[in-house]
DNA sequence: GAACAAACAGTACATGGGTCTGTTTCTTTG
DNA sequence: CAAAGAAACAGACCCATGTACTGTTTGTTC
């Protein structure tokens, strides 16, 4: 009896690993078909290949499926704007909601979690909670360094801009979920003009 | 066979009214306290005094039982708002976060419930769809007022920051279910100043 | 005081997440 | 290179929950 280990989706079998990647893919592609709500875990199994206890499996429950989809959406994020930054070009922060969330699945996806996890009880409050504390730390990181550069007014308080920064994202993506003509890059680069950033490489 | 009509939660006998009314105050108050997750429908029918299928002859489904809570809370919050403009005051958009919003349950649902309703096929989709048209549009008026009275930079595009405002507090109410020190008041009177909106009784 | 709809209750059902109990297939290690 | 042990599954089963179906009582109206 083996059991699922809640603490992690280990193992190091290969097959397993491969077998985790391809529920993870075909997972994020139903939803991004069919939507969250519609994505049963029978469904998903199936799309991967193997029996629902088989996925339960390599993931204890439907939310911590979920949830590693989204640690990895964070990580790619996070890559892609490290590699952005460390090549010199300031991290285009208006940018930001074109990574990730140029795919609607995902968005909806992380919508919707991050509205369930709400719930201190939900499997993924810690991970949001968490995230979203980097979410601030990090804008406020690069408002800060705007600051020091003499990019942003000394006025603005780095702290309380970056909540707001990462509250925008947050309630763009919403409105766009339900009107796609939503600009949600033209919003945020008029936020940062709103602060005052002078902008220098803007497109 | 009278069955329900989904089309409206209708009937006018004064004992159907009075027992709606019983339903949603109970639910409100189990939601407040459990959170939307474990809200089941029977809790929910045992909380107002009756049995699951009577309150499904209410409400034909427990989507539209809260749907209805959440179209009250607008409800009650417009009627504020109005109550305010039309004493003359400033509509304090920064006390926008202080009307229903100081309820925590009802944060939630609102936020899971707009984060779900996301979903084309959802009961509340159109529901949410037009608030939030709804919503943009009032900011606008709002923000257009302001900059016809001077009180507002003209290089301020009211569409784009009304939408921009209606996101941030989508956002803020987000973050401040995972880290309720987060003070959303302050990050829109924040959010105001920054748009350069010159308020003359902000406390 | 009929006639009819609303306001329920009880039951029964469908769906979907998760568990329990195996069995097979890997990997590792002595 | 063989145990040995864990991982990778499968199948049956359980259970919670939303909801439809059927029937009965209560209330309203004409």
């Amino acid at each position: 009896m083996p059991r699922y280990d809640a603490q992690m989706a280990s193992s190091n079998y290969p097959k397993g690993l491969a077998k985790r990647e391809e529920i993870l893919t075909a997972a994020l592609a139903i939803v991004a078909e069919r939507g969250y709500n519609r994505a049963t875990i029978r469904e998903l199994a199936e799309a991967a290949g193997l029996s629902k206890t088989g996925l339960l499996h390599h993931f204890g429950t439907k939310e911590e499926l979920f949830a590693e989809i989204l640690r990895r959406r964070d990580v790619v994020d996070e890559a892609q704007i490290e590699r952005a930054t460390s090549a010199g070009l300031d991290p285009k922060i208006s940018d930001l909601p074109r990574l990730s969330s140029g795919v609607p699945g995902l968005v909806q996806l992380y919508t919707r979690f991050s509205a369930e996890a709400t719930d201190p009880e939900h499997t993924a409050h810690d991970f949001f909670r968490e995230r979203y504390e980097r979410a601030r730390e990090r804008s406020r990181a690069v408002l800060e360094k705007f600051r020091a550069e003499g990019r942003l007014p000394a006025s603005v308080d780095p702290e309380q801009a970056a909540t707001a920064l990462v509250a925008l994202l947050d309630g763009l993506q919403i409105q766009w979920l339900y009107d796609s003509s939503i600009d949600m890059a033209a919003e945020v680069a008029f936020f940062l003009a709103q602060l005052g950033l002078d902008s220098p490489a803007s497109e």
